[in-house]
RNA sequence: GGGCGAUUAACUCAGCUGGUCAGAGUGCUUCCCUUACAAGGAAGAGGUCGGGAGUUCGAAUCUCUCAUCGCCCA
């Protein structure tokens, strides 16, 4: 442990990287299938391959890594496999942007010459997330980094596709879908959220045909009227009666359309009469089948209007198609008015424009079956969540679930397949390798859903459908770190696809991370730009800091509110750890070594008292660790070490060293280092190159590296209740000494003196650990026992039955002394009463467990003995 | 409209199986550059645990209800 004298502060850009190159050299980070070992298996949430760190993913793979290196350090074979997915719509719109900047349009050039584009940007892009996870010190199996794309895991996704389909699952279907006119594809009902927009309620006239009478709808989307249909009322409302059976005639449009009636429309809305389009709405395209009406598509596939509207209109944007209409109805004398109205309009995700339903071919897999199997599995505890109450969310989505649209109108993607014969297209084909005649068949021109790749994620990482060692070794995983937001998009369907193909869940415990915002309670987001980037924070405080920091302040299924202040508390905390080692080392005996084995020797009061808490910690630190509880367990290192070991432990510790006992020194460095080194282990997931670099210097010579060092191990007989007792008196004794110090503003370098009027056993007690009360309080022990007198004048406070007195003279200012002794009487006279009113309760003393009662029994006596002698006191004042 | 969650000190949050004077960090006040650390040390002020009701010998904790805020779904 001759190691050069650490550095008054610590600097983590010294040592981070050197760290994470060592870790990869030994090839700590590699789990070997091959291997006797129990597995412990996570698989990483891809992130998008051309995506950036944020501190989302910050809070997320440093929680994986915290789980991971524990497993490693518990003697697992350790597993994080990492990866990424290739983000079909996200990256299509990247490469589409960047060939825009270049003058080129994705329609002008070939899907080939595309898709060339798009990997040539995933291969300058694709590694950066990869490396910014490195920054962060991510243990993970470099050597097992998956893309969705690679040709093994592509494979992985088309077999399920035919699988699928040969099942009966997937089927095609012309029908509404949800069109992003941005990316010019369907979306998933799970990638359109809904926005309260404030906009108008438009009442329009449609004359009746063959009459003079009109009829009144109300629509907030005026330019979906040129693909109307029908109208229609509710069957019985008497308004309309008389006309139901009878046309309207379509203004702008001249089309002549029937008036239905129809039990699903609302009389109390507007007028009672509303317009269908079965084209462009999900409630009038199931009307329209319902009443065999037409459809009439009007839009292209960029939302604009088709030559299916008068020619007026044609090509209009839909915003400016809207303008057209109200300004012609109006013209016309056919608007009728104009009322605000809020409602709730669908927004794409991705394009973040109003979505519209439009009409097209796409492919579903149908779901009811797939789930039932994975609901079970939350069901009957097989796979729990953390926090538990996401299964009800869980549920309620799984048991009305819909079929799933997975193809989308992209290129970058895995491609249908499946084929149509040139000569017939409703001869289709359906493989992984396509037909044997290529030149006779068109492919599937849609690629599927990202999702529909990425839910094989933890049997595609390895050889999936292909059995391997990997596969048997490391399926199923055990856990799973996500974020609550994706846990229909993914978490759900991986349950699925567990069950269905391995005929076994993908992970035991499921863990969702907290949202991160900002102090004003918004949403971290790229569009906002309220995203603090990690790798300042890195810079600023350390990278160790900022994932303690993080753990720290995320609570479990809670939202967080992040401010970078609070990582000072991280930086602090790293900086306390640091000083405290430096400053057992610079009392470490000049060349000689430690014998460890004194740690097992006969210990005074504070040793064997660090060493009871040390044990509780680490007790304690399981528990919230196994519980995902990460907060807390940070919490316990953070106290264990800061209060108990350096606040009290290394300031009695330096008493040692500096007194002329050395085999007392030697016990205290023995124990010091002991504590040290087990404050390290235990603080490595979190703090992984910290740690590691102290370790250097605290490591024996036969020690590993932290990284792959053993857990440290509970030691139950080390917990000791009279020991923690006993030192907590000590505590109190000194800590009451400062206060009537520091409230008679006595100067830290004038010793002053002691009398304690107590018992016995309370005399021999303080006289024993005289000297810690001498240097902690800085006072000198001068009478202790049952008949002192109370020296005047004097201050004093009442510890557990003992009187301490400390004459100070002049100093002593009588009215504050009087108002905390007369503070601390109501106090007691307060909880006095609370118990009385306890112990005078027959329903309280027969009902109440016994140790209970007894344990009011004795407060009552305590508080009661410390009332009186507080009550003296104040007499003698 | 349905579901989930939150409400504890000035702020941000812990508080597990109901029981041991309701805790932490930050901020605030006073003192201290004491030879590990001023990114530090010592001491201190500050809370009818959102309101109401109930269960219980006993409720921050369990139940109901109301209020406010947030999220998800339709």
């Amino acid at each position: 442990m001759s190691t050069p004298l650490l550095e008054k502060q610590y600097n983590p850009g010294n040592v981070e990287d050197r760290w994470y190159s060592h870790w990869m050299d030994n090839n700590y980070f590699h789990a070997n299938s091959e291997s006797k070992k129990y597995p412990y298996t996570i698989v990483i949430p891809p992130p998008n391959v051309t995506g950036m760190l944020t501190m989302g993913h910050v809070l997320n793979n440093t929680i994986q890594d915290i789980l991971i290196r524990k497993a490693r350090m518990e003697g697992k074979e350790a597993c994080w496999i990492p990866g990424t997915d290739h983000a079909s719509i996200a990256t299509e719109s990247k490469v589409v942007k960047m060939l825009q900047e270049k003058g080129i349009q994705k329609k002008d050039i070939s899907r080939d010459e595309f898709i060339n584009h798009a990997w040539e940007w995933k291969e300058k892009y694709g590694g950066i997330i990869i490396n910014q996870l490195k920054k962060l010190g991510c243990s993970c199996d470099w050597e097992r980094e998956r893309f969705t794309m690679d040709e093994g895991y592509t494979k992985s996704v088309l077999h399920t596709f035919v699988k699928l389909y040969e099942k009966g699952l997937i089927y095609r279907g012309h029908r509404l879908v949800n069109w992003c006119p941005v990316s010019k594809s369907a979306i998933s009902d799970e990638e359109v959220f809904h926005r309260e927009i404030n906009g108008h309620l438009w009442h329009f006239r449609y004359p009746v045909l063959d009459s003079e009478e009109t009829l009144i709808v109300a629509t907030t989307r005026p330019e979906t009227m040129l693909g109307d249909t029908a109208v229609a009322v509710h069957p019985d409302d008497e308004r309309y009666k008389d006309l139901v059976g009878k046309k309207v005639k379509l203004p702008l449009v001249g089309r002549e359309i029937p008036i239905i009636a129809d039990e699903y429309v609302d009389p109390e809305f507007g007028t009672g009469c509303v317009k269908i389009t079965p084209a462009h709405d999900p409630n009038d395209f199931s009307m329209g089948e319902k009443h065999n009406l037409d459809f009439i598509n009007i839009m292209k596939n960029d939302a604009s209007l088709n030559n299916n509207v008068p020619e007026k209109y044609q090509s209009l944007t839909r915003e400016k198609a809207r303008k057209q209409v109200i300004a012609d109805l109006s013209d016309q004398g056919l608007l009728v008015k104009t009322e605000d109205y809020v409602n709730n309009v669908g927004y794409s995700e991705r394009g973040d424009v109003p979505i519209e339903f439009y009409m097209s071919e796409q492919w579903y897999l149908k779901m009811t079956e797939l789930a039932q199997p994975a609901i079970k599995a939350v069901k009957d505890g097989k796979i729990t969540f953390h926090p538990k109450h996401w299964d009800k969310t869980y549920y309620h989505w799984m048991e009305n679930i819909k079929d799933w649209c997975i193809s989308r109108q992209l290129w970058w993607g895995h491609r249908i397949p499946v084929w149509y014969h040139k000569d017939d297209p409703t001869n289709i084909h359906v493989s992984v390798d396509g037909p044997t005649d290529p030149e006779n068949w068109n492919q599937d021109s849609d690629v599927l859903d990202t999702w529909a790749s990425s839910w094989l994620w933890p049997m595609g990482v390895h050889s999936w459908p292909i059995e391997d060692k990997d596969l048997s070794k490391f399926y199923p995983t055990d856990t799973l770190v996500t974020g609550p937001d994706i846990i229909f998009f993914w978490v759900a369907r991986m349950i699925m696809t567990g069950y269905e193909y391995m005929g076994e869940l993908p992970f035991k415990d499921v863990y969702f991370t907290s949202i991160l915002r900002d102090e004003t309670g918004k949403k971290f987001s790229k569009s906002l730009g309220n995203s603090p980037d990690p790798f300042d924070l890195f810079d600023e405080y350390g990278t160790d800091a900022v994932r303690f920091g993080t753990m720290l302040m995320a609570p479990q299924g809670l939202d967080v509110l992040f401010t970078k202040d609070r990582l000072d508390i991280g930086r602090n905390f790293m900086n306390k750890l640091w000083n405290a080692c430096r400053f057992v080392q610079m009392n470490l005996p000049d060349g000689k070594s430690i014998d460890n084995s004194l740690v097992n020797s006969e210990l005074d009061l504070p040793e064997k008292w660090i060493l009871s808490r040390l044990n509780q910690a680490i007790k304690n630190y399981n528990r919230q660790l196994d519980r995902f509880h990460f907060n807390e367990a940070a919490k316990v290192i953070y106290d264990f070490t800061w209060n108990d070991f350096c606040d009290w432990y290394i300031e009695i510790a330096k008493t040692r060293f500096y007194g002329d006992d050395e085999l007392l020194a030697n016990k205290a460095c023995a124990v010091s280092i002991e504590v040290i080194r087990t404050i390290l282990a235990l603080l490595h997931p979190y703090a992984p190159f910290m740690t590691e670099e102290l370790w250097s210097h605290f490591k024996k010579e036969s020690d590993n590296d932290l990284i792959v060092s053993p857990w440290p191990e509970l030691d139950e007989n080390f917990i000791d209740g009279g020991i923690n007792t006993d030192m907590a008196l000590l505590q109190e004794v000194i800590s009451s000494i400062r206060s009537i110090r520091s409230r008679m503003n006595v100067p830290p370098s004038k010793e002053a003196e002691l009398f304690v009027r107590c018992t016995s056993k309370q005399t021999k007690f303080l006289e024993k650990y005289a000297h810690f009360i001498h240097t902690l309080a800085r006072v000198k022990l001068m009478e202790t026992g049952s008949n002192i007198d109370r020296p005047d004048p004097a201050a004093t406070a009442v510890v557990k039955g003992m009187e301490l007195y400390l004459p100070l003279g002049g100093v002593i200012d009588l009215d504050k002394e009087r108002a905390r002794l007369n503070k601390r009487k109501k106090e007691i006279e307060k909880l006095l009463i609370g118990i009385q009113n306890k112990l005078n309760n027959d329903h309280f003393t027969k009902r109440a467990p016994q140790h209970i009662v007894d344990h009011e029994k004795t407060k009552l006596n305590d508080l009661t003995d410390e009332l009186k002698k507080v009550e003296d006191n104040l007499e003698i004042l």
